[in-house]
DNA sequence: TACATACAC
DNA sequence: TATGGTGTATGTA
C-alpha cells in the first residue's frame, strides 16, 4: 500500500539511508568519511542493486530497524517511572569507580603497518608506484593503495565494485605467502622492544615499552621512533604508531598526553565507530538512544539510558571508553588459549547434493591438513553453510571423543537440510592438543 | 550445548 | 557475471 505522508516518507528514506550506509561496507565507516561519500554510496548502492546479495543486506538492515524499535518501546516504558536523577547518580559514581583503575604508569603502543598488502605488492612491483590499485582474493579487495582510496575503494569491497568507483583501478592478485614472510620479519622486529608483544593479525600488534624506555633511557616518542625506522630499514615499509589509542597514518605517530583530562577530551569528539568492538549495528543502534553525533561523549549525557540496557549495550564497557581506560597489560596469546581452527570454501551455486558433497569432502581434508600440522583435535564439530540467498545456517554436534580424521568431520554431510548452497564451513572447538 | 549475531583483520 | 576466509565473543534458549 502507497503512502505519501511526510513521515512515511521520512522513515522510508531514513531506511535508505542505513542500507546505503550499509551496503558501503564495513570499512567505509571506519576509515572516515570521504568528502563525497555520499555519491560514492549512491555508486555503490546502485552497482549492487537487484543482486540477491543486496537483497540480503536490505533484510538485515530491517532487522536493525525491528531491534531499535524494539529498543526505543521499550526505553519508553522504562523511563515512565524512572528516577532519572537517581539513576545518573549512581553512575556517576561508577564512574568515579571506574576512573580510580586508572593506570597511567606504563607505555603502550599500537604499531600497525600502512596499507601492508599494497605496500608489500609495490615493493616487489616498483612500476605500481603512484597508481590507483588494489590488492585482491577471491573477488574481493583486501586492501586498496592510497590513490585507489581517493576513489572511495576500500577493504572488503567486491572487486567489481570497485572497478565502477575507479575503472582504472588495477587489480593485484594476493600473495599469501609473501605478507608471511615479512610479516615474521616485522613482528621479530616488534618482539626485540617488548618480547611480550601481542599481535593482532599479520601486520599489526600492542607492545608494552615501559622496560625497553626504562632501561635504555629513552622517552616513548624515541622509542617508537627508532622501531619505525628499524622497520623501514629492514623492510622498506612503514609503519604507523599511536601510544596510547591513537593512529596517525600514513609513516607517522601520535602520542597523546598521559594525563586524565586530555585522555578525556580526546575520545569526548571520537565518533563511537572508530572504537574497537562498534560495527556498523553498534552505532545505529546507539545512534538511536541517542549517541547523536555518534561520540563518546554522548555516551555520558546517555548514561541512564545505557544503564537501564545494559545488556544490549555494555555500560562497563562503554563508561570504560569514555573515560579512555582499557586494560593496559599486553599479553601474547598461547598456543594453549586457541579455541578453534576451521576450513572454509564459497563457490558458485551447487545444486545436485553429489556435487555439495564433494565440496565438502574438499573442506574436510584441508582441515583435517590443518590440524595435523599444527597438532590438534576437538570434540564439537560445527557445519556452516550459506544459500545463494546468502543465508547463513549453522549446525553443531559435540561428540564423546577426540576428532581427528577427516572421515568424522565429513559426517557432518547429515547436517545438511537445504541444496543451493554457495559455501561451507567446517569448524572444530577443541579442548586439548593432539596426543604427542 | 546449539544457534545466531556482531566484530576484527 | 559478480560480494572472502579465519577466528573470537556474547546473548539466548
Amino acid at each position: 500500500m502507497e503512502s505519501n505522508s511526510p513521515k512515511d516518507t521520512l522513515v522510508r528514506s531514513q531506511e535508505t539511508e542505513s542500507l546505503v550506509k550499509r551496503l558501503a561496507g564495513p570499512s567505509s565507516g571506519k576509515a572516515g568519511l570521504a568528502k563525497d561519500q555520499t555519491e560514492i554510496n549512491r555508486i555503490i548502492s546502485d552497482a549492487s542493486k537487484g543482486s540477491k546479495f543486496y537483497e540480503n543486506e536490505k533484510k538485515k538492515d530491517k532487522e536493525v530497524t525491528v531491534r531499535i524499535e524494539k529498543i526505543l518501546k521499550y526505553k519508553e516504558e522504562a523511563f515512565k517511572n524512572l528516577d532519572v536523577a537517581k539513576v545518573e547518580a549512581s553512575m556517576d559514581h561508577l564512574i568515579e569507580q571506574l576512573e580510580e583503575q586508572r593506570d597511567l604508569t606504563q607505555l603502550i603502543v599500537h604499531v600497525d603497518m600502512d596499507a601492508f598488502f599494497a605496500n608489500v605488492e609495490l615493493l616487489d612491483n616498483p612500476s605500481l608506484a603512484g597508481k590507483t590499485f588494489a590488492v585482491v582474493g577471491k573477488g574481493v579487495l583486501t586492501t586498496a593503495s592510497y590513490e585507489a582510496r581517493k576513489f572511495g575503494v576500500r577493504s572488503g569491497m567486491a572487486a567489481f565494485i570497485a572497478k565502477k568507483l575507479c575503472p582504472h583501478l588495477i587489480l593485484v592478485e594476493n600473495r599469501h605467502w609473501r605478507y608471511s614472510e615479512i610479516s615474521d620479519q616485522i613482528m621479530g622486529i616488534f618482539h626485540r622492544y617488548d618480547p611480550d608483544m601481542c599481535p593482532a593479525g599479520c601486520d599489526e600488534g600492542y607492545l608494552n615499552i615501559t622496560a625497553y624506555c626504562e632501561e635504555h633511557a629513552m622517552t616513548a616518542e624515541e622509542c617508537v621512533r627508532e622501531i619505525r625506522e628499524t622497520v623501514f630499514r629492514e623492510t622498506k615499509l612503514t609503519v604507523s604508531a599511536g601510544i596510547a589509542p591513537n593512529k596517525n597514518k600514513p609513516n607517522g605517530q601520535y602520542q597523546l598526553d598521559f594525563d586524565a583530562k586530555a585522555i578525556k577530551a580526546f575520545t569526548h569528539d571520537l565518533p563511537i565507530r572508530k572504537v574497537p568492538g562498534i560495527g556498523r549495528v553498534s552505532e545505529r543502534l546507539l545512534e538511536a538512544i541517542g549517541i547523536k553525533a555518534s561520540t563518546c561523549g554522548d555516551i555520558y549525557t546517555q548514561r541512564a539510558v545505557i544503564s537501564i540496557m545494559d545488556k544490549q549495550f555494555g555500560l562497563v564497557y562503554l563508561l570504560r571508553t569514555y573515560l579512555g581506560i582499557s586494560s593496559n597489560t599486553v599479553q601474547a596469546h598461547t598456543r594453549e588459549e586457541r579455541k578453534s581452527i576451521g576450513a572454509e570454501r564459497t563457490f558458485s551455486t551447487l545444486h545436485k547434493l553429489d556435487d555439495i558433497l564433494a565440496k565438502l569432502d574438499e573442506v574436510a581434508a584441508e582441515l583435517e591438513k590443518d590440524m595435523q600440522e599444527d597438532g590438534w583435535v576437538g570434540r564439537t564439530i560445527t557445519l556452516k553453510y550459506k544459500l545463494d540467498t546468502y543465508r547463513v545456517f549453522t549446525r553443531a554436534k559435540s561428540v564423546d571423543h577426540w576428532v581427528s580424521k577427516k572421515e568424522e568431520l565429513y559426517a557432518v554431510r547429515q547436517m545438511i537440510h537445504s541444496s543451493h548452497l554457495t559455501n561451507i564451513n567446517i569448524l572444530l572447538d577443541w579442548q586439548r592438543p593432539a596426543p604427542p
